[in-house]
DNA sequence: AGAATAATGTAGCAAGTGCTACAAGAGGAA
DNA sequence: TTCCTCTTGTAGCACTTGCTACATTATTCT
């Protein structure tokens, strides 16, 4: 017997890969109950109502790729701003980071439209990035590292914007040119 | 007698500042009929269906940006990358401009939704403001050129972005320390 | 066993969606 | 006037949406 929260765990396993595989477009009750291999009727069994079902479907899928992330950056990289921002953007044009950038795209813009439960959702999760770039830049920590680490964060969210409206050989090109630019200061 | 193009042109430009101020929120034809005063059949009487309502909207906004950008960057700005970016981004922060950003930032992600006809009209925007910033900048056209422009617009839509997510304040911080990074490279 | 509780299916509601059929009015041409 | 085309309103269809009422089947407790 399975207890209500292995049901949810389980459930929002199902949705995050579904969630990744198909972005938010299929996300009506009934889709998001056919990807997790359960009526819609029990889907708002295990969950309080569809908000409920995203935010932690999206919680999880943060979890995830926090977890890709620190294995392709380690904490004593120690990089300027620009080398990492290069460095950031490269790797999440990598097969493996390349859909959760595309997720998260539609949540941002979702969250423009002030969407429930995206706005909240987008803003925790975009603070915890901030956080994580902050932690793993060099210098001291203070006011300007940490207008860095957000200026970091924009540079990786317009490559995968570009990636989405230019097309992804046209984002690669454009990392290059970051790459260009941040070679020349490690003089 | 009004044409039928008169109509068309009237109707975008109610819809433009519409689109402007609630984003695409509200874009069922019924709403978008009601902000053009006229009743949902005769919207789709001058109009083919709703896809062509959407993109002519968007075509006529995109116009307007254009100029709007125009006007605040000149043609002779001759800008080298990072300090292109900074002014661009600075000036999209404009109260004025600001608003285009964030419903291009909707834009984007129904596009990567593949709904119809956001993909197409976000790729025909992209490769203009792509051509757009490329003009502007200095040094001789070419391969690399071309990867600076699309770099400065990905940064451009990154601080976009980052304003929706994580608010206007964190935004204004960000380019900030861009302009920081631009400046020492002045000498 | 019997009673209480949890789990699940069936069916449906009210609202909203894009779009259309139909008919009625308005205007000019004969 | 009479006809015909252009314009506009009314009404509605078929479908999707989030969510729920009700009933029925397990399961657990006493």
């Amino acid at each position: 017997m399975a207890t209500r929260d292995q049901h949810r765990e389980r459930i929002a396993g199902l949705l995050s890969a579904n969630l990744l595989k198909t972005g938010l477009s299929q996300t009506s009750l009934r889709q998001l109950a056919a990807a997790a291999e359960i009526s819609d009727r029990m889907l708002l069994y295990y969950f309080n109502d569809k908000a409920d079902v995203i935010a932690t479907t999206l919680s999880r899928i943060a979890a995830e790729m926090t977890i890709l992330l620190a294995a392709a950056i380690p904490l004593n990289a120690n990089l300027l701003p620009l080398e990492f921002a290069a460095k950031a953007a490269a790797v999440t044009q990598t097969k493996a980071i390349r859909p959760y950038m595309q997720l998260w795209i539609e949540v941002v813009a979702a969250a423009s439209r002030r969407e429930h439960p995206y706005s909240d959702i987008s803003n925790l999760i975009a603070l915890g990035f901030m956080e994580w770039i902050e932690f793993r830049l060099a210098g001291e920590a203070g006011y300007a590292k940490r207008a860095n680490a957000s200026m970091i964060l924009a540079m990786i969210d317009g490559f995968a914007v570009l990636d989405v409206c230019a097309g992804e050989e046209q984002a690669r090109l454009a990392i290059e040119a970051l790459q260009g630019l941040s070679l020349p200061r490690t003089i």
